[in-house]
DNA sequence: CATGAATGAGTCTTCATTCAT
DNA sequence: AATGAATGAAGACTCATTCAT
């Protein structure tokens, strides 16, 4: 070990950089704070990241990548769709919550000011997210059990309702729980608003 | 006059704030590029305006309220509930798409880095807002239409469905008009993604 | 006066730009000393001139035009072509010795390292000024005093013979006064090393 | 073997040093760039230099001794000493264009910035260099052959002159050949300008 | 001998804000 | 009421140098 662990400075950083990321967003976030929290100094920053989009894009990417990966692993089941529908919204909801960081980054900051380049990446990253929901929802409507509906606009549409509620319920933790927003999003999802 | 008629600088800036805050987001956007597009002096920016954070606050404010009366203005209606919620919907992704720029700023700007106060204040606008489209819906509720559901995080959802999805059509106009984003929208929440 | 007098802060930052640029070299001078010498805040510097480049070309050129101007108004004469030659080089060694900062900037420091754009205006500035000793000679040549011989490259061997000379007397001031150099590059330049 | 040998990086880095710093001048030079051209890890530059200037100060020197000793080396001839002189000018051209890249430094790069220290020890190079060519006028001179003028002064001169004429070719080669550049600089140097 | 990850002091540059006119 | 020259605090990024391995 040693050429093994990849000098652990590397997700130290990255560690850091979601974290302050997350909580200011790209522009408001300070490599200095990055490089304290991360208990380097500033210059290990750039050592191992030459600039701030990179280092912006490299933990959205990694970030991203590691949530598309752990949804995909809780979802191999053989229930029913609905049941397994139902999983899909609660896990993305729970995901979503755990990694509320990444989540507000790439929900909340694609705007301008980034280095074409690196917005180019993360929409990459975001569009293979937005892919993955297709998908799935492409497996159900074969199946029978989801209607005649544009599909990727229905896994925009998905990704934004979640995105809503859960940021709602975030900001206002008193107004929600995560079970109930998991309900209401079912709700809405699986049969609409309408049909009191 | 003099309260009635404040300048029409005061209007010419409000106008080129909306345009530059919406193209850029809140930290982007400069003043000095502002005053440019406003034709006045930077110096007249602060006189009419005390800090960005306040010129922003203003912008938003103005410009929702703006919208909501619109909006209230299109839904004076007597149609059965149905079509009137298909009104409703088609209004906002109508407006949404004409302000796109006001919307963009409230939706994905609502992060840190400004100051407490405004950012209070955009809240509350932004909270008006949901509370119109919950009050709408309880409206459709006590008529019979609407399952009982929670309304506020319903109003969030259908506040944030219709942001994802028409940001994404505005983002790829490719891949969808307003029209087939209306009826997506109007399909999902009207009776669900499930239902084949 | 106020409109007439365009803020002397410009003028007290082309003096301290070129004072600080000819004792340090384009790389080594620093804005904050510039500023401090200027007697003006940093900002000040930036918004006169848009960068270090910029300055720095704006310096040289400035400087530069003021010495072939005073060149040119110095060798209005009606001397015979001998004694204009000898003004000439009296001249230019006199105003070498004067501005020794823009010389030495402009003969020391056209390496790498600054935009392209501003190298290229520096550079139309020396051959200006080169262009306006090869008139002379051209002028001479047809009066048949300087014999067959390419004007181009005398005229920057002429420079470059100046500039050595000028250099090595500002560096050494034990080793030679202003008016040997004058007569030892005279003596050169008029009848050659050879010929003891 | 060991102080024969000194480890051939030390060669390595010297040759990729005067290559760098002829480009880039000494201040634009980057030491990671050296190391990766002299293809050794950067703390390998330090192992044999012990800093940037002093690697500086031997790329020069190794470079200088071994050009002054290359035109000692074809001067020794026994031509009478007009053609001897021309075969000195000629050589110098021919090396300061082989090695234009030390001449660049040499001529360009004695500004400040560098440890005064280091700055002694090039201007020792260079001066001895000069000291070589009074020399050889001197002896010009003791036969005759050069006319009773300040020789130190005169060898400034000529290598400034030499080098203002290279420099110029260099930069424009399209303007003018090696040829030329002798016949030009020889043309003035032994029988001056005037006269035609 | 050789390496290259880590460092942090030092720079240029930006931009909201002020204030004399 | 309006202006725009002036400001200076703050931030991204560079790079010579060190040192544990």
């Amino acid at each position: 070990m040693g050429s093994a662990k990849t000098s652990n400075k590397h997700k130290q950083i990255l560690d850091a950089a979601a974290t302050i990321f997350s909580q200011k967003g790209f522009h408001q976030a300070r490599m200095d704070e990055i490089a304290v929290m991360a208990e380097v100094a500033k210059g290990t920053l750039y050592y191992n990241f030459s600039s701030k989009s990179l280092l912006f894009a490299a933990t959205v990417t990694e970030g991203m990548e590691e949530i598309v990966r752990k949804v995909r692993a809780e979802l191999v089941s053989d229930l029913p769709f609905p049941e397994h529908f139902h999983l899909l919204v609660s896990t993305i909801v729970r995901l979503y919550m755990q990694h509320s960081d990444l989540a507000h980054i790439i929900f909340n900051e694609l705007s301008s000011g980034i280095d074409d380049e690196v917005l180019v990446e993360i929409e990459r990253v975001r569009s293979r997210f937005i892919d993955f929901i297709a998908e799935m929802l492409s497996w159900g409507q074969q199946k029978g059990y989801i209607k005649n509906i544009d599909l990727k606009l229905s896994a925009v549409a998905l990704a934004g309702i979640i995105d809503s509620v859960c940021s709602h319920i975030l900001q206002n933790p008193d107004e929600g729980s995560e079970e109930k927003a998991v309900e209401t999003l079912y709700d809405i999802l699986s049969s609409g608003l309408l049909g009191g």
